[in-house]
DNA sequence: GGCCAACATGAGGGGTTTCTCATGAACGCC
DNA sequence: GGCGTTCATGAGAAACCCCTCATGTTGGCC
């Protein structure tokens, strides 16, 4: 059914959910370390992992950090040992899916993988594009910069959503046209400068650079 | 920050719960039945549902069932003072998306709560909106109707996004003034009616329906 | 049918957005 | 420094958006 990554140093447990899953009609592979479960888990050979917080060479919480760091959205379900409230809800804020303590169940380990499997991918932060102190929602279509919320007409909130997908890199005249404007062609027009000189109002003056020549560029302020 | 409907006849719990959800910048309210339970959660005034499984009149497992049945899709958070295996299983498997077993601990109860209000809406395609031939895409901000695109302007997007995230679900002038317009109160304008009509024109009439004294709706067609 | 309340809709004002044009400022090359 | 090109920017026209108001239409109740 599944792929399943089991990150888990007791080999009691691991055994245990191994089969377990297993017959429950899952594909599960095994890993007895935090940097090998890292590894594994950005393979995107799996579709879920389940994550022991006390692993040894790596924890389980900065596993799941830098796994979230490296913007892997794998549905993760960590598991502890510990009850304390702080694992848990440092687990969870941490970007963790879901939570089991041991002791736990098995039925209920494979009830809340049904329900994260079942839930795709939550594309947690994939309508939020940050540059520096610039952010921009693009559900929510606003934007803040340093926190304050800024009003950007949709002309505008889409040419900074242009700038913000290449960050860094120069935008050509020609570029910004086609993408933002839908022109095919035309040569004559300088709106392009016009909205750059508005998003410079309302983002600040030195977030966008000109190139000489070439066009302009977003800078990480 | 959201709106948050608690589902519990224990009025030393809920009253626990609502302080403490009020005091991390949630609005709360609760109601101590399953009937009552069910017609508030979908009224579509809630962000989010807390939900008891022994709740008198209809139980939670019950409210739960006949929620997911209407296609209400507000995120539950299961929460019962049995803790038989079997509960929780039939818990998750019903459609909850979290589950909490008695007693807890209120900073786990509020990041599972973080947890289910960062991931939207599971299930979809979370910027993607369908009812019937109508869609609407919230990134791109434009609407299909039978694979056609339609223009629509911001305030007439955020309306139909409304209706969207509540087909079929009577929406009184009230609820869209607060949701859409943000006025908290107005009993003067007649602005809603005028959109609805803006919004019949350009998506077809009968998409729309008017439920006399009440609000509008949107039909599935 | 007659009446009232609720709803539908056309017209229009005030504001914003979008774009063009004209002119001023800055840059780079000689 | 001088000069042409490139960029910046203010002014303003046209289109559009958003909302209000006034009036027409419909539905339900007696």
């Amino acid at each position: 059914m599944s792929r399943i990554l089991i990150a888990e140093d007791e080999a009691r447990i691991s055994t245990f959910m191994e089969k377990g899953l297993r017959a429950a009609g899952h594909t599960p592979s095994v890993v007895a370390d935090g940097i090998t479960a890292l590894d594994y888990a950005t393979s995107g050979q799996f579709d879920l992992l389940i994550l022991d917080a006390g692993l040894p060479r790596l924890d389980g919480f900065t596993v799941l950090g830098l796994l979230r760091e490296t913007k892997v959205r794998l549905p993760v379900i960590m598991v502890t040992a510990r009850t304390s409230v702080h694992d848990t809800v440092a687990g969870l804020d941490g970007g963790a899916d879901d939570y089991l303590a041991k002791p736990f169940r098995f039925e209920e380990l494979l009830a809340r993988i049904r329900i994260r499997l079942r839930n795709p991918v939550p594309g947690t932060l994939d309508h939020i594009l940050k540059c520096g102190l610039l952010e921009l929602d693009l559900h929510s279509r606003n934007a803040k910069l340093n926190g304050k919320e800024i009003e950007l007409s949709s002309r505008e909130f889409a040419l900074a959503e242009t700038f913000m997908r290449h960050p860094g890199q120069v935008l050509s005249r020609e570029q910004l046209l086609s993408r933002v404007w839908g022109y095919d062609y035309d040569g004559t027009s300088n709106v392009v400068d016009v909205y750059v000189l508005y998003l410079r109002k309302k983002l600040g003056a030195d977030r966008l650079a000109t190139v000489r020549g070439t066009g302009y560029r977003l800078v990480e302020v």
